[in-house]
RNA sequence: CGCGGGGUGGAGCAGUCUGGAAGCUCGUCGGGCUCAUAACCCGAAGGUCGUAGGUUCAAAUCCUACCCCCGCAA
């Protein structure tokens, strides 16, 4: 099938991949404008047009896709008989949706009608699901409310993060689109509507959800330490500076703080680990990083920095 | 020129302001104690103090340039 690609970040690079090696004609791949990224302000381009100008794909980056004629004209040369779009990061204006013969395709990470938009695979870890996976939809003008085609199921494990599932769930999506444009072609394929039962949005992820409320129970604050990682990430704050936790377990299920304890206390430190009092549970921190250091096991940060029983993480340092 | 922290034996840190013998907590190796041990005791090995140059009688420490790592912001 002749395709255009739509997709921006690391999640569509698979994707991308699986088209080529399946054998269809990619006549383009569509992607984000280049944009100041990293640390000193280095322009970097988006990995899809990385993987695409690595196999001869023409790239196009439309600052904004509804209104671009230019580019619309050039799509519309390009004649496609499907648009296969990952995690693109537009919104695709109607005349663009009905533009191939076979439609747009959306590639997303959960099982819809759950965890609709931007984060539905982080949320899934956040949430303690143990099962999420990947579906194929018809684009409609909604946000993710398009007719499934096809789903795969992708269990969760107990230890998985964020940023596991996003590269299993990445793979996933480039073998059912494999699948899916093929029925698409023979005529098989089956569209289902969404049910409006179950419909949830998964919220966009930003930096501030990832501070840690030490009131919360220990099982919630370990699937949030492990959902937000590698990003944004958990942190509290450890002498004024942010610490990040990335990876934790919950050591004693159940117990509400004793007196003279309180969430967010250091109650015992081993040689290897150490112990913070939560609302309910103590949690076990294993891996974490001090601001401006790299990530290190509990063992290390102990042996340099005087953790000791009773030390308590608070919020963000006081402005003075 | 976006803002900031950091590079010191294998690990994590102190020492840098106020130049003058390389330190702490661990790890490793050897020995001891013990029914035993991740516990305890004794001893040892191991460092071009990121790189290059400069100042000085003397530089981890002061000056200059560069490399690398990381946090924030985007």
């Amino acid at each position: 099938m002749k395709i255009v690609f739509m997709g921006t970040p690391d999640f569509a690079v698979p994707a991308l991949e699986a088209l080529i090696r399946g054998g269809h004609e990619v006549a383009a791949a569509v992607t984000q404008p280049d944009r100041p990224k990293g640390r000193g302000k280095a322009v970097l381009m988006p990995p899809v047009k990385e993987t695409a100008l690595q196999h001869g794909i023409p790239v196009l980056q439309p600052e904004k896709i509804r209104k671009d004629e230019a580019f619309y004209e050039a799509l519309c040369a390009l004649k496609p008989d499907a648009i296969v779009v990952a995690a693109f990061g537009q919104i695709l204006p109607e005349r663009i949706l009905s533009l191939p013969r076979y439609g747009c395709v959306n590639i997303h990470a959960s099982l819809l009608p759950r965890y609709r938009g931007a984060a539905p695979i982080q949320w899934a870890v956040i949430n303690g699901d143990e099962v999420t996976g990947v579906t194929t939809m018809m684009m409609d003008e909604g946000l993710d409310t398009g007719d499934i085609l096809e789903t795969l199921p992708v269990r969760i494990a107990p230890d998985e993060t964020g940023g596991s599932l996003f590269e299993r769930l990445s793979k996933a999506g480039g073998e059912l689109i494999l699948s899916t444009l093929e029925k698409l072609e023979e005529g098989t394929i089956e569209r289902k509507k969404q049910p409006s039962e179950g419909a949830v949005y998964a919220r966009m992820l930003d930096k501030s959800m990832g501070q840690i409320d030490w009131n919360l129970d220990a099982a919630s604050i370990e699937r949030l330490v492990r959902g937000l990682n590698p990003w944004p990430s958990a942190y509290t704050f450890y002498e004024g500076k942010t610490l990040k936790i990335w990876g934790s377990a919950v050591a004693v299920p159940s117990k509400a703080p004793q007196p003279g304890q309180e969430a967010g206390q250091v109650t015992e430190v081993r040689k290897d680990c150490f112990f913070v009092q939560t609302g309910d549970g103590i949690l076990e921190i294993r891996e974490l990083q001090p601001e401006g250091k790299k990530r290190m096991d509990a063992g290390a940060f102990l042996r340099g920095y005087p953790v000791r029983p009773g030390l308590i993480f608070a919020g963000p340092p006081k402005k003075a």
